[in-house]
DNA sequence: CCCGAAAATGAAAACGTTTCTATTTTTTTG
DNA sequence: CAAAAAAATAGAAACGTTTTCATTTTCGGG
C-alpha cells in the first residue's frame, strides 16, 4: 500500500523508492528495475495527499464561473484544460449561480491550501471590505478571464481582448450596411466587459452621422428574459432601430425570437448581430452574424498567466 | 501560520487548538475564547493539505464530462453542486473532449488519493482490459449519471431516468397528432442513453399501425453536424417523414435548421421534437417541443449516491 | 592494487494536522 | 470535605511522502 511495503519488497530504503519515482536517473538501473517490479507486484500508487502535503502544493486551480452549461465558456475552458493537462494541474469548479459569490472566500481557499490559484470567469458581487481584500488577496495568485469584473477589481491581473475595438468594428459594419438607427442590448450592470463593448458601440456611433442616442441602449442583463424585455423596449420606441447589436449571442438569439414574435423579419426588417460565436449561432434562423472571440486563446493565456503567478514570477500586465 | 503558533499565543497545547476547531463543545468556554482570539490575531487558516492528509480524504469528487458548455449539463451540475456544498465536497472537472478518456485512469486517481469518488457524465471509450478494470475499479466509488455508457459498464451503479418510457410517450404524442412517418435521430453509437430513447421510439412505433421502419432511424452522433447530415438523409427518403424526433435538443435545433434550409416549414411540413428542454429550446423558431428531463434531480441523486458509496454504505440499485 | 572522487543509497527529519492515551483539573456525591 | 467521577487539557504518535545529510558502494587513475 505505502512506499514502505515497496521498499521492503524491493530490499531497498524508502528514499530509494522515492527517487525511482521522482528522479529515476539518479538510481542504478538494476535497483530501478527491482523497485519497478516491486511496484508492479504490490500495485502501489503514490499517495497524492501525502505528496502534496509534503510539497505544500495542491495542484489545483479554482475556476469560478457563473454556471457550467453556458456555451461561451466551452472554448475558454478548453484552453484552460489544455494548459492544465500540460502543466499537471487539475481544475476545481465553483459555480456562482446558486450561492452568493465572495471573492474573499475564494482567496481564503488559497490561504488554507485548498487550491493554488484562482481564475474568475464570472463577475462576483462587489467585494465587501476593500481593506480586508487588499490585505489577503493581494498576495493570492488570481487572474480574471474576460475581465468580466467590476471597477473595484480593476487592479487585479486580467487577460483581456480588445472588446471595445471589436464592438466598434461590428457597429461600423452595421452602419456601412446603411442602418440609420442601431440599438444596443448591453450585458449585466457593473461588468467591465459589457462596458467595453458598450463603449465600442458608442465610439462608432459618435463618429457616424447619426451620433449617439442614449435611448438606443438597453440593458439585457446577460439573460434570455432580460434580452427579450430589452428587445420589446427597443421595438416600441417611436422610431424603432433597424438593427440591434447584442453584447452576446444568447441575448441575440432572444432578440431574434422577440422580433419574429412581433411579426417582423430578420434581417429584412431588423438586423441582429451577436457577440461570441457560440455553437448555436450558425444554426439560428437566420444564421446569426456574430463577433468571433478567440475563446480558447483567452483561456490558455489566462491559465498561463496564473501559473506563472503561482510559480512566483511577477504578474505584469498582459 | 501553523496551529503551533496559535497554541503558543493562546497558551494552550496544539491538541486544544485542534479541538477548538473540530469539536468546540469539548473545550471550556474560557479557553475557547482565548484560542479564537489567538486565531484572529495570527490570521490562522487551517492547512487543508495537512488535514486531508491526516484524514486520508481529499474532499474532492471527480466529474467527467465531455465538455463544459453543453447546456444539458447545466441542470445536472447544479444538482451536483448543491449536494457538494451541503456535504463539504468540491468538484474536480475533467473534460474528455480533447483527450482520449480512460475509465481506468480516473479510477487510478481515486487510488492515488487525488479524489474520493467519480461521477461520469460522458461516455468514455470502451475499457481496454476488463480484467484489470474489475480488479481496481470494483472498489472505486463511481456513479454514472444519465447512464450515458456502454454495455461493458452496465454493472456500475448509475442514476437513471426512464428514458425509454419518456421517449415512447413523446412518440405517441406525435402519432396522436396524426403523423404517419416519424423519423428518429439517434445519439452517439454505444450509448445506453441513446439506445433507451431509441427503444422507446420503437416501442411506440411497433404498437402503431405504421409499425417500425429501420430506415426512419438515423444516427446523429450527438453533434450539430451529425444531426444535420442525419436530417438530410431523412429528407431525401422516397417518402420523407412528417415528423422527426431527436434524441436531444441540440440535434433538434440542427434538424430544424436543415429542414428550413430545404425550404420546408416547421411544424407545418415537418414537426420536430427534441429531448432535454435546454435553455434555448423556448426561443427557437418555432419554439421547440421537447421532452423535459429532471436534470437537477438527476445530478442530486447521482451525487448522493456517490457520497453514500464513499462513506462506505453499500450501493444498491437506485 | 589502493586511494580519492563520484555515484548510489540509507537514515532520519520534517511537513501540520488529528487522535489516542495519559494526566491534570473541575465537578459531583456521599 | 474527601473521594470518586467527569471533564478538560497536554503529550506524543502517526499519517506517507520528500529531502537533507551522512554513509557506503562503485569506479577510474596512478
Amino acid at each position: 500500500m505505502s512506499i514502505k511495503q515497496v521498499a521492503k519488497l524491493a530490499g531497498v530504503s524508502i528514499s530509494t523508492v522515492s527517487r525511482c519515482l521522482n528522479s529515476p536517473d539518479q538510481v542504478k538501473p538494476k535497483t530501478l528495475a527491482a523497485v519497478q517490479s516491486a511496484i508492479e507486484e504490490t500495485g502501489y500508487a503514490p499517495n497524492a495527499l501525502a505528496r502534496n502535503f509534503r510539497r505544500g502544493k495542491t495542484g489545483l486551480i479554482l475556476v469560478v464561473l457563473q454556471s457550467v452549461g453556458l456555451p461561451f465558456w466551452e472554448g475558454v475552458m478548453r484552453g484552460i484544460n489544455g494548459v492544465a493537462r500540460e502543466t499537471g494541474y487539475s481544475i476545481l469548479i465553483r459555480e456562482t449561480a446558486s450561492s452568493q459569490p465572495e471573492l474573499d472566500d475564494y482567496c481564503k481557499m488559497v490561504m488554507s491550501k485548498e487550491a493554488d490559484g484562482i481564475i474568475v470567469l464570472a463577475s462576483p458581487s462587489p467585494i465587501s471590505g476593500t481593506s480586508q481584500y487588499s490585505t489577503q488577496a493581494r498576495r493570492t495568485p488570481i487572474v480574471l478571464g474576460c475581465e468580466n469584473v467590476t471597477d473595484e477589481m480593476a487592479h487585479i491581473p486580467s487577460v483581456r481582448v480588445d472588446n471595445r475595438r471589436a464592438s466598434s468594428e461590428a457597429t461600423q459594419y452595421l452602419l456601412q450596411l446603411g442602418h440609420q438607427r442601431i440599438g444596443f442590448i448591453a450585458g449585466s450592470r457593473g461588468s467591465l466587459l459589457t462596458r467595453d463593448r458598450e463603449r465600442g458601440y458608442f465610439d462608432a456611433m459618435k463618429a457616424s452621422p447619426q451620433g449617439e442616442h442614449r435611448e438606443w441602449v438597453v440593458n439585457g442583463d446577460q439573460t434570455i428574459d432580460g434580452a427579450r424585455r430589452a428587445t420589446r423596449k427597443l421595438l416600441s420606441l417611436p422610431e424603432a432601430p433597424t438593427a440591434i447589436f447584442c453584447a452576446n449571442d444568447e441575448m441575440a438569439m432572444a432578440a431574434i425570437y422577440e422580433i419574429k414574435r412581433r411579426g417582423l423579419r430578420v434581417p429584412e426588417d431588423i438586423s441582429v448581430v451577436g457577440f461570441d460565436d457560440t455553437r448555436y449561432a450558425a444554426i439560428m434562423d437566420p444564421p446569426l452574424t456574430t463577433v468571433v472571440q478567440p475563446t480558447e486563446e483567452i483561456g490558455e493565456r489566462t491559465m498561463r498567466r496564473l501559473i506563472s503567478a503561482i510559480e512566483g514570477h511577477d504578474i505584469g500586465e498582459a
